[in-house]
DNA sequence: CTTGACATACGAAGGCATTCGTAGTATCAT
DNA sequence: ATGATACTACGAATGCCTTCGTATGTCAAG
């Protein structure tokens, strides 16, 4: 139910991976279209990278070739915050949430989301979070 | 009442800045000893790069000098967590701490004072947190 | 068939992070 | 004084990330 093998993305294969994500599998140049500052070969020599690393699939059938993301968001995500976690904060997941809650930008709205999240995770693990706006 | 311009730590400068702000100023030889499969002259290599950086400082009063954080632990973790923030979630604190807590190794205890923070950061903001067991 | 548009493949360059060997220098005990 | 010890400075190698130029292939329209 993970993804084991594959390493952590790097930034601009994160980039890339978010517009997978997000969009669906993809042409080079659907992808393009998504990232800010990158020339074609860039980011088709990304992608070739990122399937060498297992990071996607290609589908072939076409001329233009059509990448999906062969990790999932959300086992991805897990890690990048397992590895922050880790490397800046020892295992302390209360440190980093302090900081991550602790932005001047984080709504009451989004506090009250947390504080459910919470619930959740205390009482109960019978499915996941609520929703996801 | 931050640190404007020093860089964000690479991973190895993080490592070594950890120890500094939980053992405070230290010679090479005191920051190996709590670095795992570091040589000595890899963990001198990488302060003089710090300084030139500005993440530390060091007094050379002594023989061996003595290196000290020039940033601080709080606003570079914030840092760190933003920019993972940017990075992988698009801003999103409800959906970065979602994977925090979701991990096994969280226990209620945590939860707990995790709420507390949701408490203190919502209503008012007179002083921090509560502590830091 | 030729041409133009568009696609992939590949190599290479530049930059940064990390590591470590070597050389030079100071300190101290004998 | 001298040799052993400990420290700093510096250069260089390695590897990864990122970017892009160039070569090559394919397809459709004229």
């Amino acid at each position: 139910m993970s993804d084991p093998d594959a390493p952590l993305p790097t930034d601009a294969e994160l980039s890339i991976l978010r517009v997978l994500w997000r969009e669906g599998p993809s042409t080079v140049r659907e992808v393009l279209a998504h990232i800010d500052d990158a020339g074609y070969t860039t980011v088709l020599k990304q992608l070739q990278i990122m399937r060498d690393k297992g990071l996607v699939t290609r589908d072939e059938s076409s001329r233009a070739h059509v990448y999906a993301a062969a990790v999932q968001a959300a086992s991805t995500e897990k890690r990048l915050v397992d590895d922050l976690l880790d490397r800046a904060f020892g295992g302390s997941a209360r440190r980093l949430v302090a900081h991550a809650i602790a932005g001047d930008s984080v709504s009451d709205e989004e506090i009250g989301a947390i504080r459910d999240l919470l619930d959740s995770v205390q009482s109960d693990d019978s499915d996941d979070g609520p929703d996801d706006s």
